[in-house]
Order: structure tokens, then sequence, then C-alpha cells
DNA sequence: GATAATTGTTATGCGGTATATCAAATATCG
DNA sequence: CGATATTTGATATACCGCATAACAATTATC
């Protein structure tokens, strides 16, 4: 026999041949997610919708879903804006945000401005209410979401994941 | 004054007064995210869409999406199992599941047999083709997708993500 | 054996996302 | 200047993921 090493044959010799997890099959009811619980988009996934949950949960008496709290959070920090400017920020494509901003508008959350400068863009302006169930909300969020999540991971693990799902956000 | 703490009091005490990230504010046509990149969820949602993308991207000859490379998965690890356990297991509303099996079936990659001891419900089956491509999936999942989330990361992180995301999807 | 529960299915609606298109306003350039 | 191109907000539309109700066939329960 030959001392061949093919790309498989190293791969397989430079992995630490870790033993396979085996998930725990309890309940034969139960069944075996395989490789799917190392797949990163999967927990990503099912990690997200999760914590979602938990979001309109806890901002539930202020009525506000996260992409509507985002756009609230935007608009505050960064006065002065037109609508392709927030929309693009957030990812949101220009005509999906229109009714978005209808919605916040006529609960009275936001108002849309005439730009002097600029007819064609509507400068977006939070309203004295806005501020008002922003500040709620961020209360909320920080009190009851956020804590819990924090609970949970731990402050050090939080502050890691946050950092690597910034990354992954950014530069994948 | 007296020296009663009240429970902001201590929070506030008892965190290390950190200095505020001022988001680099690089280009002044560059929005401030401001808070909005302390948000766990908003950062989960934007990493689980760039990994997603990534994923159909690596897998796109073989035209595989995350759902269904779940359910091949699925199906390979847990033969013998009918369509309500293969769907609550993913998560998928038994209805939905219905025109996801359709697709999967007509390309040839599984099959549905009626089971002999209950009428009512399907086994499901992976035909030898349905086997081919979950193995060539595995691969470009393995070697691109997942090789390169570890690139980005380190493997340590990966690895620290990947469980710190499960126990969210767990116990959250 | 009558009633209840389960399985797969269909229909349907809602929200998020994507593209094409439009009028008004502005920018560009000959 | 004036013709053309671009930008902005908006509408219409379509597709996908996700949710509920309802149904026929089959099985379980009592």
């Amino acid at each position: 026999m030959t001392v061949s090493k093919t790309a498989a044959d190293a791969a397989r010799a430079s992995r630490p041949l870790r033993r396979e997890p085996v998930d725990p099959a309890g309940d034969d009811s139960m069944l075996q997610l395989g490789e799917l619980s190392g797949l990163l988009g999967y927990s990503l996934k099912r990690a997200q919708l999760k914590v979602f949950e938990d979001f309109l949960r806890c901002v539930a008496p202020l009525q506000l879903t996260p992409a509507q709290f985002s756009v609230l959070l935007l608009l505050d920090k960064n006065p002065g804006r037109n609508q392709t400017e927030i929309a693009a920020t957030l990812g949101i494509l220009r005509p999906n945000f229109v009714a978005m901003l209808d919605a916040l508008e006529s609960r009275d959350l936001c108002a849309r401005m005439r730009s002097t400068n600029d007819r064609r863009s509507h400068i977006l302006v939070l309203t004295d209410k806005g501020r008002a169930v922003l500040a709620r909300a961020k209360k909320l969020v920080a009190n009851k979401h956020e804590a819990r999540l924090i609970e949970v991971l731990g402050p050090a693990n939080h502050a890691a994941l946050l950092e690597m799902l910034a990354k992954l956000a950014q530069e994948f």
C-alpha cells in the first residue's frame, strides 16, 4: 500500500476526530436532528424567531414591531433625513417603506415634512408622542427584553454574541 | 440626604460605566445606528439573512433552499416518519408542508408511501436521487458555506456562537 | 357502534419582500 | 437656456413564509 494522501485523507487527518454528539435521543417520539444542529443558519433562524417573539411580548403594551421600533430609533438619532435614507439604512425597499410610514404617521408617532431644499423628498420627524412612545419602548426593551437575554446568556456571552452577529451582518 | 438605594441606582452603580461606542460616524451620508447596534434581535435578523443568502449561493447548483435541505437531512436521519412528525420537528405547519413535499416529490427527491399500519399517514422516504443530491449538498454546505463561516469567525467563536444560538432557540 | 381525534389536504388571508412603473421635482449637460 | 436623465415618493403587483379554518378519510375511544 502506498502512502498517497488525498485531500479527503488530509481533511480527515487534520480534524481532531471529535465524537459525534449523537443528539440525546431521549423519547423515541423525538426525531434526530443530526447535522441540522450544526448548521449555523438553522440555529440562527430559530433563535431569531424566538427573540422577535419575546420582543413583541415585551413591547406589546405599545403595539410596536421590531421594524417599527427600529424606525423610531433611527428617526430619533438622525433628524432631518428623508424616506430613502432611513429605509436604505434599515435595508427596507422604498416602496415597502411607504406603508410602514403611513402606519406610524396615522398613529401620530412621526410626520412627513416637505423639504424646502428639495421639494421631492419628505423630511421625517418624530412627533412629541413619537418621542414619548420611543422612550417608553426603550425602557421596556432594556428592562424586559434585553435583560432576559442577558440573564439567559450571561453578560459576557451576550456581548460576545452581539459582536459575532455584527461581524456576520457586515463582512459576510 | 438619605442613603436609600433604588433599583435604578443599583443598576447604574453596578454597571462598569462604559463609554458610549459612538458608532464610527464616518461619512456624513452614513446614518447613526445608535442603540440599534446593541439590539440583539436586529443583528440576529441581519446576520440570518446574510447567512441564508450565502447558503443559497453555495448550494445553488443543486437548487435547494435551506428549508428543503433541512427536510432532506431529517428524512435521511429519520426513516419511516410521516408528514406530521417531520413538519413538527422543523417547526413547519402541516398545511404548509404539503406544497413543500409536492415540490421535492415532483423532483423525485423523496416519495410519500401510504403506511400499512395507519392508512391515513404518509411515510416519507428519500429516493436514490434524493440521497445523491443530499450527499452533494452536504459537501457544498460543509466545504463552501460552513467553511466560510468558520473562516470569518474563527473555529472557537463559531462553536461558541452555535452553542449560544442553540440555547436561545431552546430555552427562550 | 356512535362519537371523538388524527392525517393529509385545500382554501384563504396576512405580512414581508421584490420589481416595474409613474408623476413631480431636480440635476446634468449640450 | 432647454432637452434629457436622475431622483423621490408612491402605486400596483407578485411571490413567499406563515397562520387559521374547514374537509374527507381513517383510526381511536368509550
